[in-house]
DNA sequence: CATACGTGGGG
DNA sequence: TCCCCAAGTAT
């Protein structure tokens, strides 16, 4: 078993490795700014790099600096998240936006306790905007370099538990290099090492620069590291959709709540059974002219399955005076849609209520 | 400290 | 089909 490297060595090495591999040319690696920086990493947390790409490209064509972010509404910046999850992060990032507007003068804050103050701005995600923008020696830790660390250093444990987490923060800081000519590279370098080498399954230690003092390499079995989450078998959850649909070619769509899943995002009324949707018509005195089930969709979050049975509805008129349990409603216009945030099976169900009208439209 | 919070891709 | 989890943060 190899000695570990001296922290010196240990970044000079990655370094040396990130100047032949590593990436370049990643759409938040061009015209580095603050801004770019922090939108990239917010987007990139617990989210793939493929994924990300289209949407960044998206998101700074609309929003190109941090004033328009802030004077946007914030169901455009939602727009531009649907599909990407975790939603929390876009309301974060608009209120953080209006934040640095308003106390900061438009001008992001330079220093690390500024940067973890905003909204959706942790420890790991401040550390990449304080090494990558402004060149200054701040340590990052995330899955990526959460892998390279444990591994290196043989961390048993699941980095969730206080303790594990704690100590690979120690190792990372310990080897994060003091010369500010290295800090935007270096914290890009171990993503890139944890990303592309040093990755979850069938990691490539043959081309791994750290390979000959790496403890997990020695002992034969990198993947044992990082200790792996307690697995827990996913509760499922029932919902029927109302895809109610007016005479002019809009289906009502109500405002979730900003708190809990899919929050702020707009979606379909939801009933626990068809007996309420029947109660709920008649409540409203809705003359339904026809009514569809569709095929059943099965919906898995991070920590429950959710089961859909989407129920189509076509009333005679658009009603008035409808007034929903919660939230706000609006009549979503499947030829003009607004720009609103939707979760992905709502997207889907919207797209195919629309599919009728796209194939007419490519008669005439 | 444990849990909530999305989605898609890989094995 | 099912399980794992990917550039984490907030509460």
């Amino acid at each position: 078993m190899g000695l570990v490297l001296r922290a010196a060595d240990f970044s000079q090495t990655v370094l040396r490795w990130f100047a032949q591999h590593g990436r370049k040319n990643l759409p938040w690696q061009q015209a580095i700014n603050a801004y770019r920086v922090w939108v990239s990493e917010i987007m990139l947390q617990q989210t793939q790099v493929t994924t990300v790409i289209p949407y960044f490209q998206r998101f700074m064509q609309r929003f190109p600096d941090v004033t328009s972010l802030a004077s946007a509404p914030l169901d455009d910046v939602l727009h531009l998240w649907t599909g990407l999850g975790y939603y929390a992060r876009a309301r974060n990032l608009h209120r953080a936006a209006q934040i640095v507007a308003s106390k900061f003068q438009g001008e992001f804050p330079t220093d690390l306790d500024s940067l973890q103050g905003l909204p959706g701005i942790g420890r790991s995600t401040a550390g990449a905007i304080m090494s990558i923008a402004y060149k200054q020696p701040h340590a990052i830790l995330d899955g990526n370099v959460k892998r390279v660390l444990a591994r290196y250093h043989a961390v048993a444990g699941w980095p969730g538990k206080t303790n594990v987490h704690q100590q690979l923060w120690e190792i990372a800081e310990r080897y994060t290099p003091q010369q500010a000519k290295h800090s935007a590279d270096y914290t890009q370098a171990m993503m890139d090492l944890g990303a592309m080498v040093c990755t979850r399954s069938k990691p490539k230690c043959e081309q791994c620069p750290l390979q000959a003092n790496c403890r997990a390499h020695a002992q034969g079995e990198p993947e044992l590291y990082p200790g792996k989450k307690p697995k827990q078998s996913l509760p499922s959850k029932h919902t029927l959709f109302m895809m109610l649909c007016n005479d002019n070619n809009e289906v009502l769509l109500e405002q979730r709540p900003q708190a809990g899943i899919w929050g702020g995002l707009w979606s379909f009324p939801e009933f626990d059974n068809k007996e309420a949707i029947t109660t709920y018509c008649h409540k409203y005195k809705l003359t339904i002219t026809e009514q569809e089930s569709w095929a059943p969709m099965r919906h898995t979050f991070s920590h429950f399955h959710l089961h859909i049975q989407p129920i189509k509805l076509i009333v005679a008129a658009k009603p008035r005076n409808m007034v929903m349990a919660s939230g706000a409603t609006i009549w979503y216009n499947l030829a003009k849609p607004a720009n609103k945030g939707l979760a992905t099976p709502v997207k889907r169900l919207l797209q195919q209520l629309a599919q009728p009208i796209d194939q007419l439209e490519k008669q005439t």
